[in-house]
DNA sequence: CGCCTTTGACCAGCGC
DNA sequence: GCGCTGGTCAAAGGCG
């Protein structure tokens, strides 16, 4: 009799086991079937993009270039959005980025595979940031660099006019907000001070940055404090690395690439997302994304550093938003557009953490480390597969790392239904996702982006996150990494993460701004 | 000596 | 046209 109760009992629970066997693999076949629509979607738009840009890009070409990869032990290719698919990356021997039908340039883009061209005549990578780094070249042979206010000059017509054909005047740029006490974020790029100015409204100079990685390289930053925050530090990236990276620099540029890409895609897909308004909000991680202004744009009050009006802007926000609420203004009332003419579109992205998490994000050696208890506030699931790959890839992290994911937050139902909106209509959108997670999570491996491509729909992060142990960190105490974030980094030095050594340049003058409180530069920001 | 920062001058764009 | 402002240049000086 108990041998005959056992023998049911285990039936039914075979019984039951088959049935969520069952279950899996319906939810397995929903995930396949969705991994190939959008892979038949990224390839169609890939297909697209080469044939948009396969007229333009016909001269770069070296048979050299593919063997100097495998030569750069160190420096990482990056390509970013839609530039990671391996097939892209197999076909293309040119190295070229993938094709972007994008007129506005993506940023930073972190292809070096032009670094040594020098015949090319390509538009401007900031504008095209295909395969055309080489442009930066032939430009700054000729004794011109990167002269965004300069008229286009003969020599430089044929390039220009691919470029003025899209839109001569815009010029993507990624502004990034981190809290930082130190005179520079560590970005991982060499750079070099070429000029100092006090912004109008802005007790604190503004800095002015040229990349000297490569002597060519067209690759501008400003760094100035906020003036209401003067612990937060706003650096604005223009341009196009047109050399390769550092492993150091792979993060934050991949970052502010993808977040140029997602300005730029944006507006290009924006008619035909389904979400007209893909602002997420995922317990933190929020993107507010306005395109073409059809939304309402919300500014932070320090658009003050984004002085060009010709060059649509990307913010990313990575303070915490304690910041706001200490601070006697509201960092995201949408007011703050009436202070700034939109002229052109301008995307948040908004990196803070809601809750009021003592502990910012920073830029540590050249990685984007988060608070603890962060990572769960980065769930971008759209439907339970994707939470469950997303949360699975998070405790596959936290075996590494268990103190990055002690708090798990469940999905709000439209939160998740709009990720997935946007995430499924837009593959530039996803690849913005990734690469914000890869930078946030710290191990950044953006190199061998066609693995995550593959996975399709749900991004492979354990394939696309690969641990970035050999991360050089900084020595330099004045870079945030050091001093104020990352306190528990070994502070191995390397001479790769050379930047701006022992500069006092932080645009932060203690005799020049007499005026640094919020109060005094209230009547700018309104 | 080479590289870097500092800083005043210069230039161009823009608004009035 | 003029003035303001942002951005860049380049000489001078500092530092390792």
């Amino acid at each position: 009799m108990q041998d005959e109760k056992q023998f049911e009992l285990t039936k039914a629970e075979m019984g039951e086991v088959r049935e969520e066997n069952q279950r899996l693999r319906l939810h397995l076949d929903q995930i396949m079937k969705d991994y190939q629509t959008l892979q038949k979607k990224f390839q169609d738009i890939l297909h697209q993009q080469q044939l948009e840009t396969s007229t333009t890009v016909a001269t770069a070409t070296k048979p050299n270039e593919q063997p100097r990869i495998n030569d750069e032990s160190d420096l990482v290719s990056l390509s970013l959005g839609r530039t990671s698919s391996p097939e892209l990356v197999k076909k293309d021997k040119r190295c070229t980025t993938p094709p972007t039908k994008s007129s506005e340039g993506l940023g930073l883009g972190l292809e070096y595979c032009k670094f040594e061209l020098s015949s090319t005549t390509q538009a401007e990578s900031s504008i095209n940031p295909s395969p055309d780094n080489s442009l930066e070249e032939t430009k700054d042979e000729a004794g011109e660099t990167w002269t965004p206010q300069k008229p286009p000059t003969p020599k430089r017509s044929g390039d220009d006019q691919e470029v003025s054909q899209q839109n001569p005047t815009k010029k993507t740029r990624v502004s990034v907000r981190v809290r930082c006490d130190t005179p520079t974020m560590n970005d991982g790029c060499q750079w070099r001070k070429y000029g100092q100015k006090i912004a109008k409204g802005n007790p604190c100079p503004r800095a002015y940055y040229r990349c000297t990685i490569s002597p060519t390289c067209p690759v501008r930053k400003q760094v100035q404090r906020c003036p209401q925050d003067m612990s937060i530090l706003i650096t604005t990236y223009e341009g196009t690395h047109n050399h390769p990276l550092p492993v150091s620099a792979t993060a934050m540029a991949s970052t502010t690439s993808a977040a140029a890409s997602m300005l730029t895609s944006g507006s290009s897909t924006s008619g035909s997302n389904s979400n007209p308004n893909p602002s997420i909000s995922s317990h933190g991680l929020n993107f507010y994304l306005n395109e073409n202004l059809k939304l309402k744009p919300i500014y932070l009050p320090h658009s003050s550093i984004s002085p060009s009006p010709s060059c649509p802007t990307v913010t990313l926000d990575l303070t915490s938003n304690t910041l706001s609420t200490s601070s006697p203004y509201n960092y995201r009332t949408p007011p703050m557009a009436n202070t700034f003419p939109p002229r052109y579109s301008t995307t948040n992205l908004n990196f803070s953490s809601l809750d009021s998490n003592p502990l910012p994000i920073s830029w540590s050696n050249g990685t984007l480390n988060y608070g603890k208890n962060q990572m769960g506030s980065l769930n971008f699931g759209s439907t339970q597969a994707q939470e469950n790959i997303y949360h699975s890839y998070i405790q596959n992290k936290s075996m590494m790392a268990p103190t990055a994911t002690s708090n798990q937050h469940s999905l709000q139902p439209d939160t998740i239904e709009a990720a997935t909106r946007a995430i499924t209509s837009d593959p530039n959108f996803q690849s913005v996702l990734q690469a914000a997670l890869t930078s946030i999570i710290g191990g950044v491996g953006i190199g061998v982006q066609g693995e995550g491509e593959k996975s399709g729909q749900n991004v492979k992060l354990e394939d696309t996150f690969p641990v970035f142990s050999s991360f050089p960190s900084t020595s330099n105490a004045n870079k945030c990494s050091s001093s104020f974030f990352n306190k528990s980094t070994a502070a191995t030095t390397t001479t790769m993460n050379k930047q701006a050594p022992g500069s006092n340049s932080l645009p932060f003058s203690s005799s020049r701004s007499k005026s640094t409180s919020p109060e005094n530069s209230r009547d700018h920001v309104v």
